[in-house]
DNA sequence: CTTGACATTGAAGTAACTTTAAGGTTTATA
DNA sequence: TATAAACCTTAAAGTTACTTCAATGTCAAG
């Protein structure tokens, strides 16, 4: 199995495998005899794992500790729950701000529509809502 | 108005108002005569504009695109409107990338319970839910 | 008069990749 | 058999939006 293989069997750019090899996520790979990347399937589940977490959205450093925890033979669960918890308040967090965010994007369309043309001639468009909208948050506080 | 002042005044940190400088983000600012940088209201006007559409997630790309369309006297509305919509629709990928996020780290969370302490010494916690996940949902499909 | 808190610059570090450059190998086709 | 497409290799630089660092300069207060 080549890199090309392994990447479409994946979902990860051959590119990224390899960084992903530099700097520590798989292990050095196997070599065939003109030099290229040799993988077998133990190979693709780690990649996998990769994935998954990543997909899940722990940060390669994360990652790599949860696999070092492995090598080790230790079992990180106690640090896999924590970090868990954490990605669920986190994952609260940006769902809250996003839809806030939806909500003033929303606002501005609506606004925008209420612009009569000649002042948007007049360059007074949805820019102007955007630089306004600050001081309209702060004095609504 | 020193660098530090227009920093507090707009929850930027001097060093990024400093890069946004370098970036043509804002202007080369006006100097005293000590060689400090001294702002006024505009000033901060122009970094409340950056701030805020930042945080409505436009990339400083666009901010400067917006910006040039301002300077040019054009209005960019139609410019900004189609951005608002792509933003829209991204904030709605994203809501649901995390919404499926959660529920899959919620299921990690309650299969974890289910395992037994003696699994649990014998290295099969979480680690192997996330290795196996992947498989399993595939399977499901 | 010295200490602390500011200011200046350029350069390097960060995450997680992607892209590019400059080659070497293999496979399919003409 | 020649050659072109499609792989492979590496190291290095580019990306985004900053932050941090190093080395130095300025200024207000005690």
């Amino acid at each position: 199995m080549r890199i090309c293989d392994l990447a479409e069997q994946t979902g990860v750019s051959p590119p990224t495998i390899r960084y992903y090899e530099k700097i520590g996520i798989l292990p050095p790979a196997q070599r065939a005899d003109n030099g290229y990347r040799a993988y077998r399937a133990d190979d693709m589940d780690r990649v996998h794992f990769v994935v998954r977490a990543r997909s899940l959205d722990f940060s390669l450093d994360e990652i790599r500790e949860i696999l070092a925890f492995r090598e080790r033979g230790e079992t990180p669960c106690a640090y896999v729950l924590g970090q868990i918890d954490g990605k669920l308040a986190e994952i609260d967090r940006r769902m809250a701000a996003l839809a806030q965010m939806k909500a003033e994007l929303r606002q501005l369309q609506a606004a925008a529509e209420e612009i009569p043309l000649a002042a948007v001639e007049a360059k007074n468009c949805v820019c102007h809502l955007i630089e306004s909208h600050y001081s309209t948050q702060r004095s609504e506080k």
